[in-house]
DNA sequence: CGATCTAGAATGTATAGACATCTAGATATT
DNA sequence: AATATCTAGATGTCTATACATTCTAGATCG
């Protein structure tokens, strides 16, 4: 169990097996439990559990304990991760035209958002995305070489969150930013736009069950043809006082 | 100064007026710096970093030192958070700019998000919304006539969240919608736009705790100036492990 | 029996260090 | 001049301890 050099990853690790196989409302077991159970000061013990804390999986009540959070798994969103699965909600089929796929150096961004430094090889995935054949958006991901390596990718049809899974990646968290723009010629010629269209860009990186970072993907939509929607739950994120 | 009887929120209180004055990418002060300007061990000083951290106001690079977020958190579409908290936190000072506040009748947009029926009565409330001062947003909300008779409104720069609350109702769940267009001459104007620029569609119904339909909101951002940042959880699909 | 008190348990806050790892610049070497 | 090494500073991880605050349940008392 114990594959990271940091306990109290390892021990957010345990406690995220832990969390999953009981229901919400649960008692988990107390600092100085986990103490012993791991042999480590209660300062490691605690950061672990704040890891959890931070991402809403667990709550803690002084005095009480730690318990499985209210709203497990922050099930929060509708938002499914995959295009090809988003498209299939809207009874879709997605398909890919494959753009670029080779290695490439990691951009500043990239390298921050995958947690490596500017310049580190990385694999590169572009694609044009289409539903029922009308092209709907161009997907550039980057993932990080080792992860990439792990998966038997079908560049055609292939569902990259299916890739992920059978490599055992579970993605179990993403960050998404949404902006707008009009579109560049590139893009109108891959999308089949008009000049002076519109088009939606998301940068998403998304993260598996332990964190870490699989792929960081810029997306361009046509805003004509596709919306995002959403369900929302508040994050009640204590910020300040 | 130290209004808490906790040290690490003083500190992190700070930090926020600190961030709220600085410029993207800028150097805060390292943990030593903050031990001797508060008097306070490295780990106290750390958890008020580590508390600005989570909250995506600032990040720490290793060997570096900790540095002013990149993007100072955009409004989290995983929270229905107000507009006017979402400026607080990036450290700019929400206002409004009433445009029209009457009753009105439902559009079947309206009807179908509140739950009612075409050209029932409704309230309209539509506002520019600004932070520090320069045009972000136009909002339109329309509320039920008898959830608006609750609230206590201050149209100039009240936030229609903190009067739910006030009022007892608790936003618990929305439905948004996001996408995106050219902006129309309207809009521009109200906005300071030039024409030819995007502007971002938000169309978003709100919830309380009882599962009632709060307001019906159609907002437009100037996608130059405004992107929205979410943070994602898939869906549970519970026929898999 | 019911109300109160109390001891224990659990989390919250804080200290003072120690060593590890990374970064960038200065210095030395070739 | 280019390269290699060193070093100071910064964050990352971890220990061992102390006391404060809150909650629960059992013991005690009226």
């Amino acid at each position: 169990m114990g594959t990271n050099q940091v306990i109290y990853l390892d021990i957010a690790a345990h406690l995220r097996d832990v969390v999953a196989k009981s229901n919400q409302g649960d008692l988990l077991p107390s600092d100085a439990e986990l103490c012993e159970l791991f042999g480590v000061s209660r300062m490691t013990a605690r950061q672990a559990v704040q890891l959890l804390v931070n991402e809403h999986l667990v709550e803690r009540r002084r005095g009480r304990g730690t318990f499985v959070a209210k709203r497990p798994v922050p099930r929060a969103l509708g938002s499914p991760l995959s295009f090809t699965e988003s498209m299939r909600q809207r009874g879709l089929v997605a398909s890919s035209r494959p753009l670029e796929s080779r290695p490439a150096e990691a951009t500043e961004d990239d390298a921050t958002a995958l947690d490596t430094k500017a310049g580190d090889p990385v694999f590169l995935m572009e694609r044009v995305r289409l539903a029922d054949g009308v092209p709907m958006a161009i997907e550039r991901a980057i993932l990080p070489t080792d992860i990439a390596a792990e998966l038997d990718l079908d560049f055609g049809s292939g569902s990259l969150h299916a890739a992920f899974e059978a490599a055992g990646h579970v993605p179990s968290k993403a960050h998404a930013e949404v902006g707008a723009r009009l579109s560049t010629e590139w893009e109108q010629e891959h999308l089949e736009l008009d000049p002076g269209t519109v088009v939606i860009t998301e940068e998403r990186t998304i993260f598996d069950q332990d964190g870490r970072p699989l792929e960081h993907t810029l997306t361009v939509y046509a805003a004509d043809r596709y919306s995002f929607s959403a369900v929302l739950y508040p994050h009640e994120e204590e910020s300040n006082r």
